[in-house]
DNA sequence: TCATGTTTGTTAGTAAAGCGTACGAACATA
DNA sequence: TATGTTCGTACGCTTTACTAACAAACATGA
């Protein structure tokens, strides 16, 4: 089986209704495609097969595998409420589709039959994932089901806007599906913008795109899922599965623009205009501000992005910028101050460059966020650095095929 | 069948998996009951079984009722779509329950067998719906399944607080389950404070409230389903059902204290501690305030609350008092702007004392928000007054019973 | 008037998915 | 060696929704 023989696309963004791989080398026909087009479902109007039970279970084996490691078929029958009966044909499913393996009997010894550890096959398929938000360079890896990097490739944006920078994120692709040593699970794209849940790019200014089909682009190209969406909701949903974050955060990227992902009860919120998060350009406080390219007068960016601020520290002297830095930071808190209060949030992420926001800004934040919410019930707020570096984008990318091809995360 | 004979009484407050009142009349063992305290599944850990797919299509039959009206089983099949087969069954079995009811056959002359039109048996069941919010009563009343009021009741307060105040509670809820006329589905109340999924008021500091088990309290001595949860949580869900409101919402309460109910996705928020919406000792603007009877300086109920808009307004000449209105609105448009900014919301809900809100105050909200937030993406944002007036809670209540209850909303 | 077509609701049989029971295999322990 | 424990599987049962087929009741056209 090589990369390109990999069906079924699959535009889903959301984690909700797991689709699954299922009849990967299974035999069995595609049996009518789901209903095409994702839709918010607002009512849920649509019923509910004992199919879609099945693969529900199985998507629950196969988080359990994924998160507990290798377990036996009786392991997963006590953790997940299904009987051993369930699990070993759910489990004879997974390995006809090359997702679970046998890893041989356990070693300790203990009363009873021997267990047969199984786990999932971590190297069975590579997930390609891009990064389209830096400002000059799309950026891209191959990465495994625990999203670790295996091979890294970018391509210069030169400027291209519209369908050149389109055959800029195919060329970059191509070149690591054709690197892929397995199976291709799916591609992740994080991009600028606004995005909707059928990964259509409906604005992207830096990159001249409106209403741009990505999503359905790349699959036709590639015939294998493609999920596209915001890059700020790929990172959160990055630092939720690898970097520890709680199901409720807010993760605030900070470069060229400054935006936000959202993270509730564990699910990513895209807004009623698929444009949450886009905090930009919110006003921050009550006292002017410096005009911004917006048209409006002290929006979050004009003090906090990182053009912005660096052009401000470089005409202040040493001795100011710590000063520079701290109101920064207290921009950023006023600003959050009513959303972490009004959505109850435990955990602010800020992605971005180090050496400037980990330091005087991120205390300042806290800081002012402390002072302008309710710490009596916001006691554990906390506000700290992502701890995934520069490939938060790329692996959230992955954390988006991860949960929409298999149901986990 | 008397109203205390119903049987099985729930705690959910999330409308997601739907408890359904099966096994109403229906001879049927409970079967084994379901896990009991509701958890948040952040991980969906549960398996799921072919028992639970039926009482979603049951719901959904049930919805599809509830909505649209008088429809015939084969419409019901054609909308949902299930088999005309299945959706007899399900009709069976909520007849048999005493949901629903046979209307005769179709009036109007076309080719074929006449329908035989059914309907929920919207008198079947009622309602007690109870709102514990206003400062020195608590009002409740009977409703039925379409959220219409048909008997009132209310308690003084009298300055109760603690168990005394509880006490008051079970009096107005016992004063109006004996007027009904129909068995009670359920009681669903809406408390000040911050409450937890399962009922219990965590923290309502004017009724001296800490870990009240109002929810459990309320079931025990009534025997009947109960949820509890938070006034704007409630509210915010009546606007949703009845008063037209998107799946994106924000409502305000503005009143003794100022609140918020947020609706997401067509889902309410609850926050990682039960906290979303408790925005009325936010920080406004970097300008200084009155000092907040919490401590802090600025907060937006110094700006807002009735009782400091009173008193604001009896200071001043009547010729200041517009002034002192736009004043506040644009105090909570600037509360609210990066709320709005960051959730994507296309409505915003006010709630509160008509005369002082729809006027001056509003107009400044609405213009505040659409100055400091990205008014091209934010073109269709609006501003309005809750339809529901004073009674907005009390139906919120009941959209949380039928919800839970019946699926339906 | 009568045959034909349409729509409704029900009956009968089938496929899928889970459960419970029971069984052999393989181990530890008394 | 006998007993108990645990694992994975085989068998049969229940639930669910589906397809196919049918009678009932209507409109329409020859």
């Amino acid at each position: 089986m090589t990369a390109s023989e990999v069906q079924r696309s699959s535009s889903r963004t959301e984690s909700a209704p797991p689709t699954t791989v299922q009849g990967f080398a299974h035999g069995k026909a595609p049996a009518g495609g789901r209903t095409g087009a994702p839709r918010r479902a607002l009512r849920p109007s649509s019923k509910v097969l004992p199919e879609h039970a099945r693969s529900h279970n199985r998507s629950l084996v196969l988080q359990t595998l994924y998160h507990e490691g290798s377990r036996s078929r009786a392991d997963i029958a006590r953790e997940t409420g299904l009987t051993r009966v369930t699990v070993s044909a759910l489990v004879a499913e997974l390995m006809a589709d090359g997702l679970v393996v046998e890893l041989g009997q356990r070693e300790d010894s203990r009363p009873g039959k021997p267990a047969t550890l199984l786990d999932l096959d971590r190297s069975a398929f590579v997930i390609v994932g891009l990064d389209l938000s830096e400002h000059s360079t799309f950026s891209g890896a191959l990465l495994d089901l625990d999203g670790a990097i295996s091979a890294r490739a970018e391509v210069e944006l030169a400027g291209s806007t519209g369908d050149e920078a389109v055959e800029k994120v195919v060329a970059l692709a191509r070149t690591l599906v054709d690197q892929a040593q397995a199976p291709v699970l799916g591609i992740g794209v994080g991009s600028p913008g606004v995005v909707d849940l059928a990964g259509v790019v409906l604005s992207a200014p830096n990159l001249g795109w409106n209403g741009m089909p990505l999503q359905s682009i790349l699959a036709a190209r590639f015939g294998v899922p493609v999920v596209v969406a915001n890059d700020a909701n790929a990172a959160v949903l990055a630092e939720h599965s690898f970097g520890g974050a709680a199901g409720d955060a807010m993760l605030i990227t900070i470069g060229h623009g400054v935006g936000a992902g959202l993270l509730l009860g564990g699910t990513p919120l895209f807004g009623s205009r698929f444009a949450a998060g886009e905090i930009g350009h919110v006003v921050v406080g009550t006292d002017g501000g410096a005009v911004c390219a917006c048209g409006k007068r002290g929006c979050l960016e004009t003090w906090l992005s990182i053009p912005n601020l660096m052009k401000r520290l470089d005409e202040l002297p040493d001795a100011d910028h710590d000063r520079v830095l701290t109101e920064a930071g207290e921009r950023l808190g006023i600003a959050l101050a009513p959303v972490v209060g009004a959505l109850d949030l435990s955990e602010v992420i800020l992605s971005g460059p180090t050496e400037l926001l980990d330091g005087p800004l991120a205390a300042a934040t806290v800081e002012t966020l402390r002072a302008r919410t309710m710490a009596e019930f916001h006691g554990s707020l906390t506000l700290r650095m992502t701890t995934l570096g520069q490939d938060i984008v790329l692996r959230g990318a992955a954390v988006m095929v991860l949960s929409g091809q298999l149901g986990v995360s």
